[in-house]
DNA sequence: CCTTCGATATATCGAAGTGATATGATACAA
DNA sequence: TTGTATCATATCACTTCGATATATCGAAGG
């Protein structure tokens, strides 16, 4: 669901609209670009349930704040250029509320609304929230649901009566979800073994 | 677009709607169970705009026709006990007319809306209905797209302040599109070289 | 200087897809 | 006979997408 990645990039810094679709971009990978039309009704509804709230709207006058420590030095220029140039038009700012922190924790552990790629991916990448166990349990229930579509995929790749291009595009699909498979029992070994990080994966 | 998967099965031969969906599981591959609130609003509409017409509906009559020929020796079998057994209730058995054939050539074929990775796949899934120079086309096109997806990645995965966690999944974001690529450049070098199919690739 | 272009920014629309659910028939096993 | 699993159609509310409209600002170029 959008509303954890959304609800997600607000427990580190407020965030508007626009900033929350590049950075779902930059940090939150797999999500090339995410749609206006899905973005500003999430929004209007996170706020709707009381899980976010407008901290500046209409003359942007909090533009250091929201702009600022992107990347550093050149933080005090672009917050002095904005403040300078009046900054933007109606920008609204967003900032997560007590009630929006409790519920990102709830979504974000609940197992049961564990689906596609792209959604495990989103919890993975906030894994910084989550304990062990929990990121442990999301792993192995993930693994659970590749190995099973690994077989149905592998299967489906020799069928007979199946002409050379659906079988190459099976195929293809099959070593998709190998390539996963692969990620997560690498994943699961380091959690185990309770190293530090993984930040020495050099491939 | 769910268009042009129905309308290939269609190609083939008739189908109703729920086979419609095991078909785009096990023959199409990545569609794993497409919703029946997509697959029945679709084959309305194709209806509706003359691409398809309803060939058998109510008391299940065809039954040897829709679900004969499914495997051979089995196939008697099964129409002896769908026409013996009365069959199942209103089975809505769907074919293609001319108009619809017209429109998926053109659908497939037109490179203009290609974009993501699940409707690359479906397109090249029904290859065998394109010419070569229409598939390397498409190829190519995608080629270009995951390139500067990849540089996207690869950049956002340098990217500091970020935490291991969504790190690791922007490397691993990475990875699948080096793996489509990679596809896609096997594909192309066979496509160029015209040799006969890729029937006998190994892995 | 002035105009165009690209990035920033919010917002809404229709179309398309999802997940859940209702309904009912048939097949098979306990 | 009594479940229960599979087959089959259908609709619902909701989410997401893609396109489009609107507006401001900075930079580049004639």
């Amino acid at each position: 669901m959008l509303d954890i990645a959304i609800l997600g990039l607000l427990m580190e810094r407020d965030h508007h609209g626009y900033e929350i679709r590049t950075q779902l971009r930059d940090r939150l990978g797999m999500w090339a670009n995410v749609s206006f039309g899905s973005i500003y009704p999430a929004l209007a509804r996170l706020e709707r349930y009381g899980y976010v709230e407008a901290v500046a709207l209409g003359e942007a006058r909090l533009g250091a704040e929201s702009t600022g420590s992107l990347s550093g030095e050149r933080a005090s220029l672009r917050s002095l250029r904005t403040t300078q140039g009046l900054g933007r038009r109606g920008r609204k700012v967003y900032r997560i509320t007590e009630r929006g922190r409790h519920e990102f924790m709830e979504l974000l552990s609940d197992p049961s609304t564990l689906d596609s790629s792209k959604n495990f991916s989103l919890r993975m990448a906030l894994g910084k929230y989550l304990t062990g166990d929990l990121r442990v349990g999301l792993l192995e229930r993930r693994r659970a649901d590749l190995v099973a579509r690994l077989a149905e995929v592998r299967a489906g790749a020799q069928n007979e009566q199946l002409d050379d291009y659906a079988r190459n595009v099976m195929e293809h699909a099959a070593q998709g979800v190998e390539l996963d498979l692969a990620w997560i029992d690498d994943w699961l070994s380091t959690e185990r073994t309770g190293e530090q990080s993984f930040a020495q994966k050099t491939k």
